[in-house]
DNA sequence: TTATTGGCTTTACATCGTGTAAAGTAATCG
DNA sequence: CGATTACTTTACACGATGTAAAGCCAATAA
């Protein structure tokens, strides 16, 4: 169906992730991923309609390379409702880190671009499913606070494990990656467990 | 020194205002401003050397008309620790949706426009002062988590209280403005105050 | 009254990046 | 041989910012 070389479309498709990811993404239009793809500009637009679309492809690429499933996979498969919270953290919040660069790049589009806009949303409520299984966890175990709804508390993880959230510890606040996974952790926990509420 | 009338110059600054304030931020182009205004869009290059250098005007004239200093000076008056911490919740909580529009704007331009990006940081900065009078409010008080030094406390509830964080809760979890304020505080509150830790 | 200046308009053009269009090339396959 | 596939090359349209320069009009000063 879709045209062109699945060899050339790799090729493009690993240019992408490695500007993408890199110190100076904004060295990441069409051209610059061409000419280390090693073919012409135009040669990208035979393979992807849009450059959104090409980003878009670039998260799923680095999906299946990584691994997102079988690592949330296993977060999945913690006993109590704290281990799986920490699992969970652990799982997406060494995750991010991965993906950073495209997901920058996806959510600066999205301001303009409603295709883009739709791709990340359909991502970020991936995520979403992720922390209300978290919670739904918690709450079997009698282990989640009762100041917040199920939906709140689900929200509440959501938002601190934003993708902007982790840019703001990580880059604003200089943190560690270790030291944003510990003190999130604690977060959550803080956050989510019942104490005397 | 600045070229131009002052009247120009307010009636340029009240169009972008009302443009990025708007539902629809995206048409606030330079012409946009311009028809807007009723000038022409030259007269704004006359004013205004850039579009960046336009909307950080925008955010110093939106600050004057809405009082940010005199709403946050009130949050210093709080008595105890606590106090003050909810004062500052709620005035820079009830700020945000004011300059949320021009805000996007700026953080849009951020990732391409160093000038752009130095003013954002300079606003966030003086936001971070903020979080920390209100950390060192608590820490006087010795209400304050022994989990966190100070300085991290002060960078949790900087990046909690992001307007990033308050477009996730507001638009991707649909939550309303006082809910925002509640949940905002109560979270502030469990994450910052001493209880068994 | 004439000359000057300030503040703006008008028109035109440069630039950058995305995306479109179409002709050309080189290898492969029936 | 002829057709198809996968790509290159060249050229151009478009939308937005920003630059440049000539013109216009009213107030002011000599």
């Amino acid at each position: 169906m879709s045209s062109g070389n699945p060899e050339t479309r790799m090729k493009i498709l690993g240019a992408a992730w490695k500007l993408l990811e890199s110190p100076n993404p904004k060295g990441a239009r069409m051209s610059d991923i061409a000419k280390l793809a090693g073919v012409s500009r135009q040669a990208l637009y035979l393979h992807f309609p849009t450059r959104t679309e090409l980003l878009i492809a670039t998260t799923h690429y680095i999906d299946a390379v990584k691994d997102v499933d079988g690592r949330l996979e296993k977060s999945r498969k913690a006993r109590s409702g704290t281990a799986r919270l920490d699992a969970f953290i652990e799982a997406w919040g060494n995750y991010i880190p991965e993906i950073s660069g495209v997901a920058r790049a996806l959510m600066a589009m999205s301001a303009n671009d409603p295709d883009a806009k739709a791709a990340w949303n359909d991502r970020m409520q991936a995520v979403r499913h992720g922390c209300a299984a978290a919670v739904s966890a918690l709450e079997d175990d009698d282990s989640l606070t009762r100041q917040y709804s199920r939906s709140e508390a689900t929200d509440i993880l959501w938002t601190m494990l934003s993708l902007e959230n982790w840019i703001h510890f990580r880059e604003n606040c200089n943190w560690s990656q270790r030291k944003y996974l510990d003190r999130m952790t604690s977060m959550a926990r803080r956050l989510l467990l019942r104490g005397d509420d």
